[in-house]
DNA sequence: CTTGCTGCAAAAGTTTTGCACACGT
DNA sequence: ACGTGTGCAAAACTTTTGCAGCAAG
């Protein structure tokens, strides 16, 4: 549902990245958000003294393209399928520049599989799954940062982040199982 | 600091745990509750058509001992020296039946391995874990499981279990890091 | 040019599985 | 006896790492 496609964006960054939008804002409205990402990973790369690389932009895109929670493979399987060759190897690598960034973050759905989420200027999110269709529904979450600030102040703790998951059976999988049940008898 | 030890449990057990303790009450006082849970896992084997092993019961003890969160490795290593030889497959195994027999269940701390507790009569708990020092503490997660209620009603989803983990950093590491910096600068 | 980056393939780590033999019921 | 369980070693899977050549600043 979003108008500017990352692809437009990765266009327009290949067209001269190098001097555009060196200054990005600090945080910005939802959907203009993703202009200014491309600029904060730049920046955030440059003051760590690494490179800004055409995967690195290629990647970043992929994951502005996912609107919600998704895994390493699964970026690299759409890249492919976009012909856009980036090897396993720099995924992670750049995920993990990515989580440093402060762009995305990580969500524990399995203890299988890290799983992440475009997080900048986002809000903590809560996530509910279905434990049969492993669908993924955000929901927000603020009232579990002030029980999470709560709870680090009882303990002495500095908060960092915090997790919240729901597992259940979604709507269409009790359906499923009610059908199975009636055919069975 | 339990006074009943696990061993004590599995020595009385292996006298002649076939016909002893077949009817558990179905919940019991903190303490009290290690006895039964042995013969609720038998009970829960039985039913599935399952036997009940000298390495099963060796295994729930091991888990047994476990006041907290616990790894399958950790379980290994420590069944090898208490020499009680196990192997890993056995164990991954068996922690699977006890997951379905919900005497266990499976705490999200990280996405490289999974983390268990010993659930059976317990509340649902929280976890605050430092992210320097890897220290986990247990909290009473009373509220949240209303808050889970509450979005699996909205969403219309049949509410299965939920998960909580706030990470941070301990007052130890925040000394630590205070420390360092006052040595560097 | 200098330094970091990529891709590959191999390594590392956890969890699962196939199989021959052993054991609980 | 029957059917399940166990250990072992190999497989499966995700993630990490070493290295030779490549590209960004």
């Amino acid at each position: 549902m979003l108008a500017v496609g990352p692809t437009a964006l990765s266009v327009a960054v290949w067209g001269g990245y190098n001097t555009v939008m060196s200054k990005a804002p600090p945080a910005a409205a939802d959907d203009q958000m993703i202009m200014p990402l491309c600029a904060i990973f730049r920046r955030f790369l440059k003051r760590q003294g690494l490179k800004f690389t055409t995967e690195r932009a290629l990647i970043l895109d992929a994951v502005l393209d996912k609107p919600g929670v998704f895994e390493a493979d699964e970026l690299l399987q759409e890249m492919r399928e976009a012909d856009h060759r980036v090897s396993k190897a720099t995924i992670y690598r750049t995920l993990k520049h990515l989580m440093e960034a402060k762009i995305i973050s990580e969500v524990l759905i399995d203890s299988r599989q890290a799983h992440y989420r475009l997080s900048f200027g986002k809000e903590p999110k809560g996530h509910l799954v279905c434990v049969e269709t492993n669908q993924i529904i955000e929901f927000p979450a603020a009232e579990l940062t002030e029980l999470r600030d709560r709870l680090c102040k009882e303990h002495g703790f500095d908060p960092v982040s915090h997790r919240f998951v729901i597992y259940g059976i979604s709507p269409e999988a009790q359906k499923a199982e009610q059908a199975e049940r009636d055919s069975e008898g």
